[in-house]
Formats: C-alpha cells, sequence, structure tokens
DNA sequence: CGAATTTGACCAGCGC
DNA sequence: GCGCTGGTCAAATTCG
C-alpha cells in the first residue's frame, strides 16, 4: 500500500461551502486585488509567518504559505488544522528522503522533529479565484502531501563553512514540498522560465530547473523601471525545481530557493502564467522508458 | 515573428 | 588530477 493510499487527506477548505478559513476565502487564492508579497514579511518574526490574517480574512499566495509553513515548521502548524492520518506521512522514511535530497540536507528529520506531528495537508484548490485552465482540473486533484520541518530550510540558510574554517558559498533559503499531482509544475501565481533540464541520478525523471521572469510581464516591466529610478533594483534570484519522485511517480517534488523580490504577476493581474507548456508537455513524455536527454546528461545519470 | 522551450555544452564542487 | 554529478548558459528549435 502507497502512502498515499493510507492517507485519508482532510479538505480544509470548501470554495463552495464557505468553510473554516473564513467567508473571503482560502488563504492559497489569489485574488486580482491582492497586494501581498509573500516573501516581504520578515523571516524571523514567527509569530504569524504565513502572512494570514486571521482577523481580517486577507488572501495569501499559494508560495506565501509554503514559505511561512517552512519557518513555521509545518504546514499545520500553519494553519492549525489537524490531518487524519498525518503520521501515514511523517512515517514514511522515502518521502522524508526525496525531501531532504530536494532540500540538500540529509539526516535531520529524525535529529529534529517537526514541532507538531502533522506534517500533511491537501486542500482541493490551491489557487481560488485563479482563472480556471486546463490544468485546474488536476489541481483539484492536488493533494500537498508532505511538507518538511522548517529546521530544514533555516539550516540551509546558514552558512557552510569547510573543514578548515573556509567560507564556502551561502545557499539561499530553500523549501520542498511534495505534491501528488498529474502536473508537475505547481502553479503558485509566479512566472517561471525553464533554463535547463537534467537527468537525475537513479532516476527515469529528469529535474528541471526555472527561475523567475520578472520583466518579461508588462506591468513588472513598469514597477522595474520605477525601480530603476527609485532604487537600485535586485535581480530576482528565486529558483523552482522541479521532480517526479522515482519511487512514487504520482508524487512530484517542488523546492523552491531564495525569496522573490517582485509581487506575483496574478496578484497584480488576477492570472498565473508560468510553464505552461513546458511542464505539461513535459509529463507527456516523462512515462516514456526509452527517453533519452542529451548524451552527456544521460551518461552522468 | 516574438516568446518560450529544448538541449548540448560548459562550469563548479566534491570525493577518491 | 580525474571522474562524477548537479547546476547554468545560450544557441537552436518550437509554438502560439
Amino acid at each position: 500500500m502507497s502512502d498515499e493510499d493510507k492517507i485519508n487527506y482532510s479538505h480544509p477548505y470548501d470554495r463552495d461551502h464557505h468553510n473554516i478559513m473564513g467567508s473571503e476565502g482560502f488563504p492559497f487564492s489569489l485574488p486580482a486585488d491582492l497586494n501581498f508579497d509573500p516573501f516581504t514579511y520578515n523571516h524571523h518574526q514567527l509569530q504569524n509567518p504565513t502572512g494570514f490574517d486571521h482577523n481580517h480574512h486577507s488572501h495569501m499566495s499559494f508560495t506565501s504559505f509554503l514559505h511561512g509553513a517552512a519557518e513555521y515548521n509545518t504546514l499545520s502548524a500553519a494553519f492549525d488544522f489537524s490531518c487524519s492520518s498525518s503520521e501515514a506521512v511523517n512515517n514514511s522514511s522515502s518521502s522524508k528522503n526525496l525531501l531532504e535530497d530536494a532540500l540538500g540536507t540529509s539526516n535531520s528529520v529524525s535529529e529534529n522533529p517537526p514541532a507538531t506531528p502533522n506534517s500533511s495537508v491537501s486542500f482541493s484548490s490551491p489557487e481560488a479565484g485563479v482563472e480556471e485552465d486546463s490544468s485546474s482540473k488536476n489541481r483539484r486533484d492536488l493533494q500537498l502531501k508532505a511538507c518538511e520541518d522548517g529546521d530544514h530550510a533555516m539550516k540551509s540558510t546558514k552558512l557552510k563553512v569547510k573543514k578548515k574554517g573556509e567560507k564556502v558559498k551561502q545557499r539561499e533559503q530553500r523549501f520542498a514540498f511534495m505534491t501528488k499531482s498529474e502536473v508537475d509544475n505547481l502553479e503558485d501565481g509566479y512566472r517561471w522560465r525553464k533554463y535547463g533540464q537534467k537527468a537525475v541520478k537513479n532516476s527515469p525523471f529528469p529535474r528541471i530547473f526555472c527561475n523567475t521572469l520578472q520583466q518579461s510581464d508588462y506591468i513588472h516591466f513598469v514597477i522595474y523601471q520605477k525601480l530603476l529610478q527609485m532604487h537600485k533594483p535586485q535581480k530576482c534570484n528565486v529558483k523552482k525545481r522541479i521532480e517526479r519522485s522515482f519511487s512514487n511517480p504520482s508524487t512530484v517534488i517542488t523546492t523552491y530557493e531564495g525569496q522573490h523580490n517582485h509581487h506575483s504577476p496574478a496578484t497584480l493581474r488576477g492570472s498565473a502564467p508560468c510553464c505552461r507548456r513546458s511542464i505539461p508537455r513535459l509529463s507527456q513524455k516523462l512515462p516514456l522508458p526509452g527517453h533519452h536527454f542529451s548524451s552527456k546528461h544521460q551518461s552522468s545519470a
């Protein structure tokens, strides 16, 4: 029996029935008038790291939710709802290993257990309010099943020091999560550009590398021009890594690295265009057992 | 035709 | 130093 089979997912929000998160909707929604930047809150303020204002029922983006959840140790902690069978996820060593690998950490789950045992959550529509497209059906089926304990992400921000005390390149904060979805690329409101794809060792599925598209969005370009006049703009260096689990092909592991320094296009235009062509098309390719990538990549796999 | 994606080449880090 | 691996670049290709 797979991990997913064991899990009875609870649905924290039902768009049509307005439930526990308030009448204005599930905090994943991305309303057109949203002006909340998911990555601008203080990383060290954990009182309400999700940015979700329970008193005012304000919205937050999916990414802010994920980001906040990572810093708040668990997703369930972020939302304060429980999952009926979270232990099934937590007890899945393979899931933990996959996430650890995605985060670039190891042997830390057992050593640093999450603040709460609940680390799984599901939702029916992570982007309620965003336009319904061909992937929305799949996204409705999407089940966020395991989120890492925040220590992983926090650890990754620490300076790595070589044995001799020499500083090495600092790694951006990472946050990985697993989703059960037919769609590889989970829409999160940002525009992503695929810049690379690599075969993964011991896996038939490739790893996809994306970074954010900031200036290609016209509205963002206008803002960018304004920023040019006001400040020296910083390049958004957020990266997104997508890979499908070899042991469980229905599971997609998404890893975010870094922080956005700009608003989500979805928050400005009410849409979330990103990698719409590449990922689904790629996912159609993936099951082909004989599909090879470049000879070099293949040889290195 | 411009934008987005693909993919071979390249680079850096790490272990041996 | 060498090979392996992960990550990135950028020219070519594909798509809308």
